[in-house]
DNA sequence: AGGACTTACATACGCTGCGTATGTGAGCTA
DNA sequence: TAGCTCACATACGCAGCGTATGTAAGTCCT
C-alpha cells in the first residue's frame, strides 16, 4: 500500500493549470491533504514509534515534505494528536457500537471493557494510544476529546447506577480505574509469551473486581 | 544533593598522578561514576522528561562525557533501565516497608496500593516510570527486574489466598489489574486541578472494586 | 619494581532529523 | 483580470546521537 501509483512523483501536480478534471475546489484538497499526513503519520508511528518516525520519511511517502506538516499541523506533536483525535473517534464508535448491541446495561459495560482490551491488543492502538501518546502528550485525561472512550465507560457506568444495579459510587473515577486495569491487562497479554492462558486469567480477575461493584452478587 | 563539593570541575582529576590521597581502588571509582551518571540522568528525565534531556548536559553536569555512559550503559536506553531498576528497588523497598507495618494481611494490601498511588503522585516517578519508560523500553512486565512492586503486591496477594480472605483467583493477574488501575488512578490526581476530590473518589472506588475480591464483604 | 596489557574514560567526527525562514505558484475575491 | 491569500516546497542552521579513536591510569605478571 501507500504509493497508489507511483507515478506522482512530483508533489501537487507541478505544472500546468491542471488542463481540465481534477478542479477539486480548495476545501477538498486541503482536507486531502491533512488526511494523507494523518495516514502517513498514522502507520509510521505505530510501525517505527513516535520518536523513531522520521517525518521526512512518511512525508515523502504521502507524497508531501516537511512543509505540509508545520503547516497544518504545527509540529510533530500537533500531528501525533491528530492521528490520535482519530483513532479514539474511530474506537469510541467501535465501543458504541458494541455496547448497543448488549441486552442488558451490565452486559453492555462488561463488552464494552473486553472490547477495550480486545482493541488494546492491537499493535497500532497499543504503541500510539497507550505508549506514545501518554508519554509524548501527557495524561490522556487532558487530551482535547478527553479520550471518548472513558466518557463511553462513564455513560454506561452512569445508567448502571441510575439503575441501581451498581453501588451509587462516582462514575467517571470507576471508568478511570477500570480502565487502568484493562490498559494493563492488555499490555500483558500483548506481550506474554502465552497469550491465551494469560488473557482468560485477566478476564477472570477482570470480572471478580467489578463485581465488587454489584450491590448484590 | 549531587554535586557534593562542586570543586572538581574537571573530569577525573586531569593531571598529576593524585599526588597523595584518593587512591580509591578501581572498583569502587566505577561504582562512583555509574552512581553519578545514573543520579544525573534521573534528575534530567525526571525533570526534562527522557526524549527532551541531552545526553552532553547531564553528562557534563556530573563532570562527565558521554563516553563515559557508552562505555557503561551502551547507550541512552540503557541509562534509562539503569535508572528505572534503580528506583524499581527503591519503590519496592518503601513498600515492602509500608505492608510490614499493617495489621492484618488484607490491611497490608490496601496500604501497599494507596502507598503506590501516592509515589506515583510523585513527578520523578511518574515521569520515569509511567511514562516514558513504557514507552521507551516497552511493557513494564518484560523488563529485567520485572517490576518488584508488581511481584510485591502478588506475594500480598497470595498470602490473603492462601488465609482464605480473597477469592483463589491468579495473584499475578490480580497483581497487574489493580496495579493497572492504581496507575491510572494516579495519573488523574496529579493532573486534576482539584487532586484532594479526585483522590478521594479514586480511593473510594477503589476500595470498592477490590472488594469484589474478598470472599465475604 | 617495572614493563606490558587492560580498561575507563575523553575527544573528534559525521550524520540524521527537527524547526524556521523564505520562496512560489495556484486559488479566491473584487 | 489584477492582487491578495494561502498551501505548500525549498533552503539553511543547529542540536543531539552514535562511533571511531586517542590516552592515561590501574592491574597483572615476573
Amino acid at each position: 500500500m501507500a504509493e497508489k501509483m507511483a507515478d506522482k512523483i512530483v508533489p501537487r501536480m507541478a505544472s500546468g493549470t491542471t488542463p481540465r478534471a481534477a478542479a477539486k475546489p480548495r476545501k477538498e484538497m486541503i482536507a486531502e491533504t491533512k488526511a494523507k499526513l494523518i495516514a502517513a503519520a498514522r502507520h509510521a508511528f505505530a510501525t517505527q514509534g513516535y520518536a523513531e518516525a522520521s517525518m521526512d520519511d512518511f512525508t515523502a511517502g504521502a507524497g508531501l515534505t516537511r512543509g505540509a506538516l508545520y503547516h497544518h499541523f504545527g509540529d510533530k506533536k500537533g500531528l501525533l494528536m491528530a492521528v490520535i483525535m482519530q483513532m479514539d473517534a474511530e474506537m469510541s464508535d467501535r465501543l458504541s457500537a458494541i455496547s448497543s448491541r448488549a441486552e442488558t446495561p451490565w452486559q453492555a459495560f462488561v463488552d464494552e471493557c473486553v472490547a477495550f482490551i480486545e482493541m488494546s491488543l492491537e499493535p497500532e492502538i497499543q504503541r500510539i494510544m497507550l505508549l506514545d501518546g501518554p508519554a509524548v502528550l501527557g495524561d490522556p485525561s487532558q487530551w482535547p476529546n478527553q479520550s471518548a472512550c472513558i466518557r463511553a465507560t462513564t455513560a454506561s457506568l452512569q445508567k448502571l447506577i441510575d439503575k441501581g444495579t451498581i453501588r451509587p459510587v462516582d462514575a467517571e473515577a470507576t471508568a478511570r480505574l477500570v480502565n487502568g486495569a484493562t490498559l494493563s491487562a492488555a499490555l500483558w497479554i500483548a506481550n506474554a509469551e502465552d497469550p491465551d492462558t494469560v488473557s482468560k486469567k485477566a478476564v477472570e480477575v477482570f470480572l471478580t473486581l467489578v463485581s465488587g461493584l454489584l450491590v448484590e452478587r
